[in-house]
DNA sequence: GAAATAAAAGAGTTTTTTATCTTTTATTAA
DNA sequence: TTAATAAAAGATAAAAAACTCTTTTATTTC
C-alpha cells in the first residue's frame, strides 16, 4: 500500500505527463497518454474525465482533439490532484485511523506523524505541475516503469 | 485514504493496547480489545490470529486466556507490525506507483519523497511497542475516537 | 470428565477499488 | 452532409479489502 490510491497514482502521472506533451501547444489523445504512463486505457478515461469536469485538465472532443492544460492549470500544485481524487485524508487525517486527529485526543504516534502529514502535504504544495517538464524532456525523470 | 489499511491501523492500535493493559502482567479478551481500540470485533480477531502466528503477539486459549506480549514482542518496533500486515511498500516504494523505485529511473516526486519515506520508517523503527505504556497509562494518548 | 471459557479456524458477505467493454455525443474536415 | 476522430458517458466485471457469523480446538476449573 503506498501513500496515493491507484487512482492518484495514474492521475498524477497522467497530469504530468499531459503537461509534458503539450508544452508546445497542442493535444494529446487518451492512447497515448495511457502507453505513456503505463496505464489501463479505459480506466485512466474515467479518471480524466473526473479531472476534467473539476477543471484540472482541460479536453477537447473529435479530431485533433484530445487532453492539454491551460495556463492556470500548468500553475497548480499537485496537492489539487491529490485532494481531488485521495481527499484531504493524507493531510489531516490520523495515522492509526482514529475518527478525527487532534491535539486534544492525540493517539501515540500524533506528535511525530504531524510532521512528516505537513513535510507530504508541503511537498504537495510547492510541486507546480509545470515545473517537471523540463526534466521530463531531458528525460532524467520517468512516468513509466 | 491514510497511509496504513484499515487492517493494519487497528492491528498498530491493538498491540499497542495489548501491550498497556498487560503491562502489569495477565491477559486481555478479544472482546476488551475490540471494545478498547473501537473496532470490529471478529475482523480484529483475524488480523491478531494472523499476528500470533507471526510470533508479533502472545495468546492462550481458555479460562484467564486472552493475548499478552512477552519481553521481546515488547521491544519490537512498530515497522514489524507494519511490514507484517502491509508488507514493505510504504518504505520501498515508488510515491507514483512505478514498478520500482530507483534512482537510475526516478520518477518526479523521487528525491523528495524518498526522504519522506525514510522520516516514517525511522519514525516506524525507533518506536518500541512497550514505550507508549506509559502514556498510554496516564491517558495522555488515545487508541480509539 | 463435564462444563465453561476463549482463541483459532472456516466459510461466508458486503463494500470499495480497479479495470473493461460498449454506446453516445461533440467536433472537424473533406 | 457525410465520414472520421476522439472524448464522455454508461454499464458491467473482476479483484481486493473490510467485515460477519459459525464451528472447532485447546485450556482451565470444578
Ligand atoms: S491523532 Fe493520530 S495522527 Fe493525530
Ligand atoms: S521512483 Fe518514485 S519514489 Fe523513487
Amino acid at each position: 500500500m503506498g501513500v496515493f490510491s491507484k487512482t492518484c497514482e495514474y492521475g498524477i502521472r497522467a497530469v504530468l505527463f499531459i503537461a509534458h506533451k503539450t508544452a508546445s501547444g497542442g493535444r494529446v489523445g487518451i492512447k497515448e497518454i495511457a502507453t505513456g504512463i503505463d496505464s489501463p486505457e479505459h480506466f485512466l478515461a474515467k479518471i480524466l474525465q473526473d479531472l476534467s469536469r473539476k477543471g484540472l485538465v482541460q479536453s477537447a472532443k473529435g479530431p485533433n482533439g484530445g487532453f492539454y492544460l491551460d495556463g492556470k492549470a500548468l500553475r497548480r500544485p499537485l496537492s489539487e490532484v491529490v485532494e481531488a481524487i485521495d481527499g484531504d485524508g493524507l493531510f489531516t487525517g490520523c495515522a492509526l485511523g482514529l475518527k478525527q486527529c487532534s491535539e486534544i485526543n492525540p493517539c501515540p504516534l500524533h506528535n511525530q506523524f504531524k510532521l512528516i502529514r505537513t513535510e507530504i502535504q508541503d511537498l504537495l504544495q510547492n510541486a507546480e505541475i509545470g515545473t517537471f517538464n523540463n526534466e521530463l524532456a531531458l528525460g532524467i525523470r520517468s512516468l513509466k516503469r
